[in-house]
RNA sequence: GCCGAUAUAGUUUAGUGGUAAAACAGAUCCUUGGUAAGGAUCAGCGGACAGUUCAAUUCUGUCUUUCGGCACCA
């Protein structure tokens, strides 16, 4: 999809183009005052006040009637340069702009507006030269926004809507908008049954049906494989904890309005567990380590539960149950860097597997002025950001930098993946904690015989199994690689009465041999077995016939593919196996 | 949590102040068989709770779900 915010000439189109709502808006509602109009990569949007008019779905037709109305009349729109002075004088009704405007600095910027017909707006520019220029472009959607994105302030309407240079961009945007809905996991989700929710068993908590867990537990069997490997220790945790846990841990101050409630039972409280960390401090804790034995890392594919906010869970992408492919690395501080590199190329290996290639890199870093989310220790965060900056410098690789987005432990690298539908999430993270450690005073015996604290790495990889699932069958439009797939061969006897025996033969062979087969002799036409092993998407095809029965063969079509190959059943099983094992 | 919308069969949708329709999926039977839809018959539906009404799936309210945003997101 195009990416508006990158592309200059439709920059200015589109913000052109949200003075024309404001236009518009302003003639339907005069009560209307404006606050932002900016451009985003999905087009513009402007936050609009009309005190107690609700703009419904349904008034965007007519706001785009009016839109039009206007953009015929072929007004100029010419800017207008203004002392600060006088831009409080032009704007003095308008309580927003006025915010905007006082804190403007004249010396610094030049502040302008621009006036086209009856209509002016505070604006820096630039905009296209007249309203006529404004023609293909569609409102998308309306909703409410926090005034300056705080949800301590007035919501504000905001309007969504886009535009282009001709009709043809603005229709196959449109149809672009529509296909991405087709690939929402949440649709594939269903219409593959792999998982499911219900009403009953609560909002944001999705069960995973057959299908489903089948696609879990290869996830699940893959990243715990690759951990082994790298000599991580995996173990397994309850999904309950006391209280106390957490106050000692600081979560209970810091994320308690995320959890579910505590449950009193006996004169103790436990809660649902939001994350593992604790669980793994204390595991650590449970022995006396020598420097020897570091780096030790644990790992969990953990249960974790999370009281998000009604209006953020969206299918197995955010729930309120959920599966984090967790780990703790325990390190000494010479060993950082080393980790956090062995942690970042585990990404990395991971992202090639999955062809992962739409990532974004943001290391998140702690507001030295926020003192009461991060633990007040300049000398431990400065130390901290700088270890993980200086690494993903010597590894190369890009990212940005964002202030305030660090854990209330320590600073992170986050890797963010965009989703079908929505907005940007984080896929997998790696953060640094000096803080956890001294909580729970862990301890190791360095080379002189004296204590020493640890350093612990938190990182997911895939994330969370749940959020990982969504993202892949996004990306493969529920088309999963074979070996992930919960159907991997579908065989499909032409006549199932005449060949159904040998289909028989070949999907068992299969079955012996470790194949996810289902053997369609259903009495249906084969046109129609075969279109619904298309529709489920399975990978592969086996067609059979009288040809193959005499012959001792096999016909297999790949999913998504016209043609068909004629191999003997042990050519086609090596083939298959090959591209199980490399996850093709 | 906030703003707005939404809720009808397993699924996707239609329709209505007088108890509901279609397609696909399902079951049975017939038919058929080489690459995406053969036919017949059958079964299956109003989120929950209130209110208005002679009568509510339809109108109103509350709650809940889901969806689009906002805020949140270790």
């Amino acid at each position: 999809m195009i990416n508006i915010k990158e592309d200059e000439k439709l920059s200015v189109l589109n913000h052109s183009c949200a003075h024309l709502l404001a236009q518009a808006v302003k003639h339907l509602y005069p009560v209307a005052k404006f606050w932002v109009g900016p451009v985003i990569e999905e087009g513009f949007y402007y936050d609009i006040d009309l005190g107690d008019t609700v703009i419904k779905e349904e008034d965007l037709e007519k706001i785009e009637k009016e839109m039009k109305k206007i953009s015929k009349d072929g007004k100029r729109i010419v800017r207008e340069e203004l002392t600060k002075e006088q831009a409080l004088e032009m704007f003095h009704d308008d309580p927003y702009k006025l915010d905007l405007i006082r804190r403007m600095d004249e010396n610094e910027v030049t502040i302008s507006a621009y006036r086209q017909g009856d209509f002016v707006d505070l604006c820096r520019g630039p905009h296209v030269e007249t309203v006529k220029e404004i023609k293909y472009f569609k409102l998308l959607k309306v909703s409410g926004a926090y005034w300056k994105g705080d949800a301590n302030n007035k919501m504000l309407q905001r309007i969504y809507g886009i535009c282009f240079e001709n009709e043809e961009d603005l229709n196959n945007h449109l149809k672009a908008l529509e296909e991405a809905k087709e690939r929402d996991h949440r649709k594939l989700g269903k219409d593959l049954e792999l998982f499911m929710s219900d009403d009953l068993v609560g909002r944001g908590l999705p069960m995973f049906l057959p299908n489903g867990y089948i696609v879990w537990q290869e996830l699940e069997n893959y990243i715990k494989e690759k951990e082994r490997k790298l000599g991580y220790l995996h173990v397994m945790t309850p999904c309950v904890g006391n209280v106390e846990l957490y106050k000692k841990s600081g979560h209970w101050d810091h994320y308690k309005e995320n959890m579910f409630p505590a449950m009193e039972v006996d004169g103790e409280s436990f809660v649902l567990r939001p994350m593992n960390c604790p669980h793994h401090m204390m595991i650590y804790a449970s022995k006396l380590h020598s420097y020897k034995d570091l780096p030790i890392r644990i790992g969990e594919i953990a249960h974790d539960f999370r009281y998000e906010a009604s209006g953020a869970v969206k299918g197995i992408e955010r729930g309120r149950h959920f599966c984090q492919n967790d780990a703790h690395l325990f390190v000494t501080k010479e060993q950082i860097k080393s980790e956090f590199k062995n942690v970042v190329d585990l990404i990395f290996d991971v992202y090639k597997d999955f062809n992962i290639t739409n990532y974004r890199c943001v290391l998140s870093l702690r507001d030295p002025l926020d003192k009461e989310k991060y633990h007040p220790d300049d000398e431990m965060w400065n130390q901290a950001e700088n270890e993980l900056r200086q690494v993903l410098n010597e590894l190369g690789i890009e990212y940005t930098e964002e202030i305030g987005e660090a854990a209330f432990y320590g600073p992170k690298l986050d890797v963010n993946v965009r989703p079908a539908v929505g907005n940007e999430y984080t896929l997998s993270t790696c953060q640094l904690d000096f803080c956890l450690p001294m909580k729970f005073d862990l301890k190791y015996i360095d080379k002189n015989g004296e204590k020493q604290t640890p350093v612990v790495l938190h990182r997911a990889i895939l994330g969370s199994l749940d959020r990982f699932m969504a993202y892949i069958l996004e990306e493969t439009k529920g088309a999963l690689p074979a070996w992930l797939s919960p159907v991997q061969v579908s065989v499909l006897p032409v006549s199932p009465e005449h060949q159904g025996d040998y289909a028989k033969v070949i999907s068992d062979f299969l079955d012996e041999e470790g194949i996810r087969v289902k053997l369609d002799d259903r009495s249906e036409k084969l046109g129609y077995r075969l279109r619904e092993a298309q529709t489920s998407k399975i990978p592969f095809m086996l067609i059979l016939g009288d040809k193959e029965k005499e012959n001792n063969t096999i016909s297999y079509r790949r999913y998504g593919k016209e043609e068909t190959t004629t191999v003997s059943k042990e050519e086609f099983l090596t083939l298959l196996k090959d591209e199980i094992k490399n996850k093709k």
